[in-house]
RNA sequence: GCACGCUUAGCUCAGUUGGUUAGAGCACCUCGUUUACACCGAGGGGGUCCAAGGUUCGAGUCCUUGAGCGUGCACCA
């Protein structure tokens, strides 16, 4: 070659035009795959969504580690020869992307959006997600992701819309979805709803006042909405209470001034907790909101939207909470009704997840989805967690890590309606007209005049929930569409349901649960086989990373710095599902190295003559090792990409490039110059490489493969022979050890060649390699010989035995006692093998195979410690 | 409260039907600039696999209990 390399890999001189030139190609793009005869018509389809990301968000390196994993697999299977389809994405994320513009628009012009028509403020958000879509895609090309362009789909596009609308009309026909008047989650700072899901917990200390309550104590952490209150609750068993009956009403003197209270006894109340006796706020609490409905009692509200106080509060009207709640308490003080003060309390304050505020509930009228409600499917009387159940408990879908089937039952037990309509503006309006009492639900607006569109936009994840479908032809093309024929009016036909979803763990109840909850209603199946969730990423002290703690790592920065393809192996390498992984400097700094290695036996590779004219050489046995071990590696890639164990995979194929490829096969090749085995090894270890490493693998490709005008991305995955090779070689790299470390251990420089006599025996294999042998393991001359010289060093590999003539360099008496302690150590556990061989048990009940192992490798050391014995016979003699 | 996870070499972690004398990377020690690579090479030290019981011929791996750390869900007057 008559280009330089240099000697380290700059992947920033590589990426950018390998990224363009794979997207030129076309074959991310699997219609095009079967146009260019690199995928079969019929091939075996596999599937996948990209987890749109944020469109309004940047990526992180969950996301990273998300296209790391996702691409690795989907680069895989298209190199297999399967169907490869992989859908790129961005997600509306309505709450947030909504909260995130009126924030901005609040810090940069002083404005809120109801300084704004509703149109005129949907624009400027739709223009903010729009310049952010650029960059969020631009920084999933950087990842290296190989999805198809040319399907890019936004949850809040027309296509998507239509999907959307068309779900909600079949559902709502259906009676799946409703609109009642429960208690709800409500923001006050967002002045929306949310689901239970987007609902976070933080624990607080706040006083817990006692307060009486006529003849009851009652205590609560929240004095400001007891001014309604006018039940009390008690366990019916609790002895204290007997004296009141269920429905008995008492006068008393309360906040401001005389009520009527009721008793009301229910199981609910746990009469350890404090007086065993409550008061009830049915409009701002979800228990209290239980019971009333079970006793069927009145409600009115206390606390307004905006979170201020209403009239019921008397002279409280109109304030805040923070503010009244100090006020109340002290009223309640000088009226005499405070008992006491636990300031030792502790409770969990609601908030939203979204970067909203303390979540107040309440009681209003909104759209949901009826997880119970029962209907008929294939003769069965099913609901929607049922099927959700269903879908997991058959096993249609597996989830990697299998404990995460646990937590996904246990979520779906405790789920209850989900509400699914937001006060927010941003996002897909609930398609459904009102005019006087009539209610119009279509994918348009009705005809006619005076209907007006509900207000209320939908919950984003209704929308992902449709995602695996919406995003393949769902509903515009499901019906006509075709399958094993090509272009994406067919992909309904030819990817639903899709194979494999990829995410973290933590959207699985988000994400998962709904588009299995979507699927499985419209279709009676599961929108995937296999659930791959992979972990949080954590800073090097395991610290998740956030703003507030200033760790956050950039992708965008370790790529400049170290390449995509070193951060790609060190999110997937010594990671596993489910469990979070820790990145640090030092381990893409590994990685990084470890992809230098490779770009280096190609340097080295590039540098041979590579004389196409010469005859291919002759096998040596260094030759049929290497051989052997790529196979054995091949397959083992293959099985364990088979079953998403990546981490494994890297690990098999770093083993093989750098401590059998490089450590001793680039080695071997310095002496026996095998330009057609190197090669072979090379290419083929390229294209395992791909999925893991694509760019470089490219880079090299590209470089030093030049006998193939493809692109490796599209290279043929390689496929195990059946022959198995069989090669003495590994024997003879052991005997080299041995004498590399025998030196090392009597300080003799490395370099100094020495002499070795080598029993008749064994004269075989070392011939078979002797001119390399002699170069690797530094050995001026071999005799071959049925006498053994007196005064040498035996080392030994298995059966393999030399004698090095050290006489006159080293001191004999330290040869004894290094002998002695192998000894002891191999007696040691010789004695661990009998005794287990003479175990009757053992040899009845173990299964054969173990049996002859232990067998074999008992022969073994007995012979080796033979060896030593009689060898330390001759040194005394 | 219910559930789940983690605890293996100094550090970060692998270890999938229980079966080589328990592994890797980094760090450490000794030696080395041999023309692929010092983002390197050769050699080496280092572990009662959290504890205690149990099942088994055999346990890092399965069961029980406990400890420490973490996570999810529920409750929260």
């Amino acid at each position: 070659m008559e280009k330089e390399i240099p000697k380290t890999y700059t992947a920033s001189d590589w990426e950018e035009q390998l990224y363009a030139k794979w997207e030129e190609s076309g074959f991310f793009n699997p219609d095009t795959c079967i146009e260019k005869g690199v995928t079969e018509k019929d091939a075996p389809p596999f599937s996948i969504v990209l987890p749109p990301p944020n469109v309004t968000g940047t990526l992180h390196t969950g996301s990273a580690c998300m296209l790391a994993i996702e691409d690795l697999i989907v680069r895989y299977h298209r190199m297999k020869g399967d169907r490869t389809l992989w859908i790129p994405g961005t997600d509306h994320s309505a709450i947030a992307t909504q909260a995130k513009v009126e924030r901005l628009l609040l810090e940069e012009e002083g404005k809120t959006r109801h300084d704004f028509s509703r149109e005129a403020f949907l624009e400027r958000v739709q223009k903010f997600a729009a310049d952010n879509q650029e960059r969020i895609l631009y920084q999933v090309r950087k990842l290296g992701a190989s999805v198809d362009w040319s399907r890019l789909a936004f949850t809040l596009d027309e296509k998507r819309a239509l999907a959307v609308r068309t779900a909600f009309k079949k559902m709502y026909e259906d009676g799946i979805i409703y609109r009642g008047e429960r208690i709800v989650n409500w923001d006050p700072k967002l002045q929306t709803t949310v689901s239970d899901d987007e609902v976070d917990h933080r624990e607080e200390h706040s006083p817990l006042y006692y307060l009486q309550y006529g003849p009851f104590v009652i205590s609560t952490a929240r004095p400001e909405t007891k001014f309604g209150d006018k039940y009390v609750v008690v366990h019916p068993a609790d002895e204290r209470y007997q004296a009141y009956t269920d429905g008995q009403q008492i006068k008393l003197e309360w906040i401001n001034g005389p009520v009527t209270a009721t008793v009301i006894k229910d199981e609910v109340i746990d009469p350890t907790f404090g007086t065993g006796a409550m008061t009830i706020t049915p409009w701002h609490d979800a228990t209290d909101f239980d019971i009333a409905t079970r006793h069927h009692l009145d409600w009115e509200p206390i606390i307004s939207e905006a979170g201020l106080l209403l009239p019921v509060a008397g002279e409280f009207a109109g304030m805040p909470i923070s503010e009244a709640r100090e006020k109340i308490v002290r009223k309640l003080e000088t009226k005499g009704l405070l008992v006491k003060t636990d300031d030792t309390y502790l409770h969990n304050i609601a908030i939203n997840s979204r970067g909203g505020g303390i979540i107040e509930p309440q009681i209003k009228k909104q759209w949901w989805i009826s997880v119970n409600k029962e209907f008929e499917r294939e003769g069965k009387i099913v609901t929607l967690k049922s099927l959700m159940q269903q879908a997991v408990h058959s096993k249609e879908i597996t989830i990697i890590p299998e404990r995460f089937e646990k937590t996904y039952f246990h979520w779906i037990d405790n789920l209850r309606d989900w509400c699914i309509s937001r006060q927010i503006w941003y996002g897909h309006r609930i398609p459904v007209w009102y005019r006087g009492e009539e209610t119009y639900c279509g994918i348009e607006a009705p005809a006619g005049d005076g209907w007006e569109q509900d207000p209320d936009t939908l919950d984003t994840w209704f929308s992902s929930g449709l995602w695996t479908f919406s995003t393949l032809g769902w509903p515009a093309h499901s019906q006509a569409s075709v399958a094993g024929r090509p272009g994406p009016e067919n992909d309904f036909a030819n990817y639903h349901p899709t194979t494999l979803i990829e995410s973290g763990y933590d959207i699985l109840f988000f994400w998962m649960a709904r588009m299995i909850l979507m699927t499985e209603y419209f279709f009676g199946k599961a929108p995937f086989k296999t659930i791959y969730l992979h972990g949080l990423v954590r800073d090097e002290d395991g610290r998740k990373m956030s703003k507030s703690l200033d760790n956050i790592i950039d992708p965008l920065d370790v790529i400049a710095k170290h390449g995509t393809d070193a951060l790609r192996l060190a999110l997937v390498l010594g990671s596993t599902p489910g469990n979070d992984l820790r990145l640090s400097d030092e381990k893409i700094t590994a990685m990084r190295n470890l992809v230098n290695k490779l770009w280096n036996i190609g340097r080295y590779i590039s540098q041979q003559e590579t004389d196409s004219g010469e005859q291919e050489k002759t096998k040596s046995d260094a030759d049929y090792w290497i051989l052997s071990r790529l196979q054995n590696t091949t397959s083992e890639v293959t099985r364990l990409l088979e079953n998403y164990q990546l981490s494994l995979a890297a690990e098999t194929l770093r083993d093989f490039t750098w401590n059998q490829f490089a450590d001793w096969y680039v080695e071997v090749h310095k002496v026996e110059k095998n330009d057609t085995v190197l090669h072979h090894v090379f290419i083929t270890l390229l294209k395992l490489w791909h999925p893991f490493m694509p760019f470089v693998t490219e880079a090299l490709w590209e470089t030093f493969g030049h006998q193939t005008k493809n692109l490796l991305m599209v290279e043929r995955w390689p496929t195990d022979q059946d022959s198995k090779i069989h090669s003495s070689f590994q024997i003879v790299i052991g005997l080299i050890q041995d004498i590399r470390s025998i030196k090392a251990f009597y300080r003799i420089d490395p370099v100094t060649k020495l002499n070795l006599t080598v029993h008749k025996n064994s004269q075989k294999m070392i011939q078979n390699c002797a001119v390399l042998f002699k170069h690797l393991a530094r050995i001026e001359n071999i005799h071959f010989s049925e006498e053994i010289p007196l005064h040498t060093v035996l080392a030994q590999s298995e059966t393999l035995q030399v004698f090095i003539e050290l006489d006159g360099v080293i001191d004999f008496a330290t040869e004894k006692k290094r002998l002695e302690k192998e000894i002891t150590t191999k007696e040691k556990y010789i004695a661990s093998l009998e005794t287990k061989l003479s175990n009757q048990n053992f040899l009845e009940r173990a299964k054969p195979d173990i049996i002859a192992a232990e067998k074999e490798k008992l022969s073994d050391v007995q012979e080796q410690i033979k060896n030593f014995t009689k060898h330390l016979a001759s040194l005394s003699s």
